[in-house]
DNA sequence: TCGATAGTTCTACTATTTGGAACTATGCAA
DNA sequence: TTGCATAGTTCCAAATAGTAGAACTATCGA
């Protein structure tokens, strides 16, 4: 299996952070991820909030969540643990991961009439 | 022609803000935007960063910015005012956007080897 | 060695983005 | 007025990116 690449702290871009945590999927498993204290599996976010996610998009979340610098990512015995890499990225971009992260839970507070977060409806599958 | 649409300020989203602000020419506008002190016109920006913008992408971006709530446009004679919105959405999102903007010109200051700040390659078009 | 579990890759399909061409709206000069 | 230049939008086709089911790989524990 192919090793897991992470950017140095000075490849990061600003342009890959926000892309990775525009997506409504992404942001809610890395502001989970950031908030707890231990290390989390991929298959915790089998469902992000009441709507169940094909495990091969949440790989696809977690690459995306990796290559931008976000998480750190370790495979341990069948599972992988997640951690932030907060700290680290905090050096580079100072403020930026706790503001989003604020909006993040501003949003989440201010509780929407009917979930209109999503910034666009998933790729339909033909049967 | 259609109005204008602009969103109210609690309709606002962290995800289509981010989603606006991950790609490098509409950060790139946008930061020159709110560093400006006079509105901007759109056509100001068919050259960003020595690179051309054709002018119905560059529509396109201001569309994204706009309807993202960053931007308030107003149609002036044959062109477009922009100013940024930053005031209203920093009472949104506290702190949100000056990060941003600190991380952008951080990366901007640490001057990337060989420009490779880019999210993806552009569309490339048959001839 | 078998089976279960966790995650990745392949693949076909859908969604979004791009940029040239055509179009719309406004201003200005004759 | 008409004519035309300027600024920006919309249409269209092509390209890129994202989705999820199926098949696959790797590890663990009987």
């Amino acid at each position: 299996m192919r090793p897991l690449f992470h950017p140095p702290l000075e490849h990061i871009t600003i342009e890959a952070v926000l892309h990775a945590l525009s997506d409504p999927v992404r942001v809610a498993i890395y502001a989970q991820i950031v908030a707890s204290s231990c290390s989390q599996s991929c298959s915790k976010f089998l469902k992000v909030k009441q709507k169940a996610i094909p495990k091969s998009t949440l790989s696809r979340h977690f690459k995306a969540l990796r290559e931008a610098g976000l998480i750190q990512s370790e495979r341990r015995g069948v599972e992988m643990h997640n951690i932030s890499r907060c700290p680290e990225l905090n050096n580079r971009f100072p403020g930026l991961i706790p503001a989003i992260l604020n909006a993040y839970h501003v949003q989440m507070k201010s509780k929407m009439p009917a979930g209109n977060a999503a910034k666009r409806k998933p790729a339909r599958r033909a049967k």
